[in-house]
DNA sequence: CATAATTTAATTGTAAACAATTATTAATGC
DNA sequence: GCATTAATAATTGTTTACAATTAAATTATG
């Protein structure tokens, strides 16, 4: 086998994970200015994506949807809480347990919140399709990391 | 249009992006078991991809076919000088520009690296079918969100 | 019941990521 | 030739991310 076949495999081009990051990458940064307005970033987004579903939840609930530990929550929250739209207490009944409660101000948000899909919509060029079928594979990927 | 009608763009199961963040995430994550080995985190290993195969290279370039800024690669270059794997000088031609070359400790490295990909393709459960439609869309995502 | 094991968040330390700014060098226009 | 503009990295400040550890509360077990 000549050299450059050895080692085809480490070539950034058949990577099929660089695509993935990069494009992770590139999509929450096109969110920026969306997200500015409302003064959130992407991470405190999906976070308040949960909320204004289910209105109260917790640290290991929120982490274990969005794939996050209590290292990133943690400082998140409190973040979240200083800016007035969701509230950290403990459970009376375990007080290991913090409830995450959305606030009138952060049910505010989402109202405004409306219009940052349709907008994303039109910088990530894909048809209906197209974008199933990411869907639906990109979950495959997960679900197999998960075992 | 009822209220729950009226949200539902606004659900996490309804975006796209968040099972390509919580993908690339995951993916990472799963590198790092192999990477640890050869004292590599991701972002350091996919700065050697480009390297095995160039050489030398500068940090524009690197940024512009990584997806990173200066502010990324600095730092992270001259940890990856600090480890032996590459030099860091600046061009005597144009002062500005900073020549990031490949050490021969750095060349060692690839021998050691040639598993790596073989062992995450055990961990991401997807065929070959399945991988090229994957990184096409993938890629054409990049585009879209370039222009 | 008392101790051990488990669960849950928080903390600590390191690296990544990017926006905005700064500093230096090179190229361009007049 | 000199001033202006552009290009390139580096720096600064904030947030994200996670591994590893710690602290506290709860549950299980002998």
């Amino acid at each position: 086998m000549s050299e450059s076949q050895k080692y085809d495999c480490l070539k950034l081009e058949n990577q099929i994970c660089f695509p993935l990051y990069a494009c992770a990458k590139e999509i929450v940064r096109k969110y920026k200015p969306f997200l500015d307005k409302l003064d959130l970033t992407y991470t405190q987004y999906i976070t308040m994506l949960i909320l204004w579903e289910k209105k109260q939840s917790n640290v290991k609930e929120l982490g274990k949807k969005l794939y996050l530990d209590s290292g990133t929550l943690t400082p998140l929250l409190k973040k979240l809480e200083s800016k007035g739209y969701i509230s950290r207490q403990r459970s009376e009944r375990d007080e290991r347990n913090l409830i995450v409660t959305i606030t009138d101000d952060g049910m505010k948000l989402r109202e405004r919140a409306l219009e940052v899909p349709s907008k994303m919509e039109k910088c990530v060029c894909l048809d209906k399709e197209q974008s199933v079928m990411l869907y639906k594979m990109l979950y495959q990927v997960l679900d197999s990391l998960d075992s």
